[in-house]
DNA sequence: TTCTATTTGGTAAAATTTACACAATAAAGA
DNA sequence: TCTTTATTGTGTAAATTTTACCAAATAGAA
């Protein structure tokens, strides 16, 4: 939304368009060599960081709202998104007086305490993960956008500690299953660059000659007869992902270490 | 629901006390002596079996409704539960003019097509396993409920074979790592029971003598200094859950096989 | 006392994971 | 052209884990 109008409009139709009582927030994680960033939004009204969110449209699926709402923060339509928890506790959101105050002189509408949006609402939790470099994080009316290392992350509002830390979680588990990497590095790549895309999402150390065995030998990556030359030094072999490979494993079950 | 005045109430109040838009189905799960079962609900006004559900109360926590759902059926106290997945594409429930008429009838209601109700609904997807003969299926006004063999679930309503399915696939990958067996099996057990639990879950062989090594030498299950005399053969040990070590088990990530 | 049915302990083989060192090489600089 | 530099590629032994089995132990029935 960008206009006041807009805003207005949603605040007072906007029930019409989407489903009220359910909401959706996304963890958006951005890798770049060597990188992980999270995807935060401040409202101007509100103090405080959140993740950023929105509502579902009462004629698409949950995964095609994930995508919209991303792809409104990060102009990216191929991420990859993954639904992990929906969080409803009552008393999840808490505004006081101000918040509301400030929210009111904002939209420039009066009684939004009585508006769809305010009535307790639970939040279904997707997260996404892309190369941040490719991203210029998009504000709008009401919220700046901005990333985050991700250990750099300030407590947020809400119960969006939570998600952060659960979305994570099931970002880290899904690395080793799902080829998550694959949206987070050219088509062709090298060792070295997947290498520290599994190090810094896992948050630890690997062994480089023994990382890629199992990945070659599965077959989910496929060495290729080229190689990049970046520098002064032994030139590396690019490999490339095996997605038919990586799909049958799904199916098979069979997992990294 | 056991009167025709309450279910008039909910379905003329029920969205002062409920969360609108925003259900719980739950696949409700039993295990008991190498048979595993699921519950599945029958309105009396709709042809076909669907999860039993129910909504959620706007001064509840999630886990608290499905609790409470899970008790009104099976009238525990105490099973393994975990949400899984939310469901909520659009066209999920689909009436046809019977079932309205049907359902109108059975309520005693005549503009069933303008509740709360019949609003697009999202649904929350919880997972929960007992000891099926702990159980005796709680009927009422509305539907019947009734246990079936996991390999025959008929065709359900709605979305719910998709639940069965997923449901049933984090029930699978979450015995490896939560102590679900322990609320299928008494405090003291022998071997050979929990090998039954784990082969009719997973659905496959595992081998009687390997089995239990992992286990043991996690230090999950701790033997006994009992046997339980059952028949003219050696008498097994008995084994106890060590939920210490379960649970540092969990924040350390180590898992079976 | 013998027999039956089941449990238990143990071990060798196979598979997988881990630890670790040095040769190969692209290109920058002399 | 030769040397130097920084990184990548390959291989193998050791350690650990998983798998596949056999034979002894034993409670109670016959």
């Amino acid at each position: 939304m960008d206009t006041t109008e807009e805003l207005q409009d949603f605040i007072a139709n906007g029930h019409k368009t989407f489903i009220p009582h359910v909401s959706m927030d996304n963890a958006i994680f951005g890798y770049h060599d060597h990188q992980l960033k999270i995807l935060l939004s401040q409202y101007k009204a509100i103090e405080g960081y959140c993740l950023p969110g929105g509502y579902i449209k009462r004629t698409e699926t949950l995964d095609q709202a994930a995508k919209r709402i991303v792809k409104e923060r990060t102009g990216l339509d191929d991420l990859y998104l993954q639904q992990y928890k929906t969080f409803g506790d009552p008393g999840r959101i808490k505004w006081n007086e101000m918040d509301f105050e400030k929210f009111s002189e904002m939209a420039g509408v009066k009684h939004i305490k009585d508006s769809w949006l305010m009535d307790h609402t639970i939040s279904i939790g997707y997260y996404a993960i892309t190369d941040f470099s490719l991203v210029t994080p998009k504000s709008d009316l009401s919220s700046y956008c901005e990333w985050f290392n991700i250990d750099e992350v300030p407590p947020l509002l809400y119960d969006h500690d939570d998600m952060v830390k659960e979305s994570l979680q099931a970002l880290r588990q899904q690395l080793y299953y799902y080829p998550i990497a694959a949206k987070l590095l050219p088509e062709k790549f090298t060792l070295t660059e997947i290498h520290a895309v599994y190090e810094t999402i896992l948050g630890k150390k690997l062994d480089i000659r023994n990382f890629p065995k199992k990945l070659v030998f599965l077959g989910l990556i496929k060495k290729l007869n080229e190689k990049r030359n970046i520098g002064p030094h032994r030139a590396p072999y690019l490999y490339r992902f095996d997605m038919k490979k990586y799909n049958k494993a799904l199916e098979t079950g069979t997992t990294l270490t």
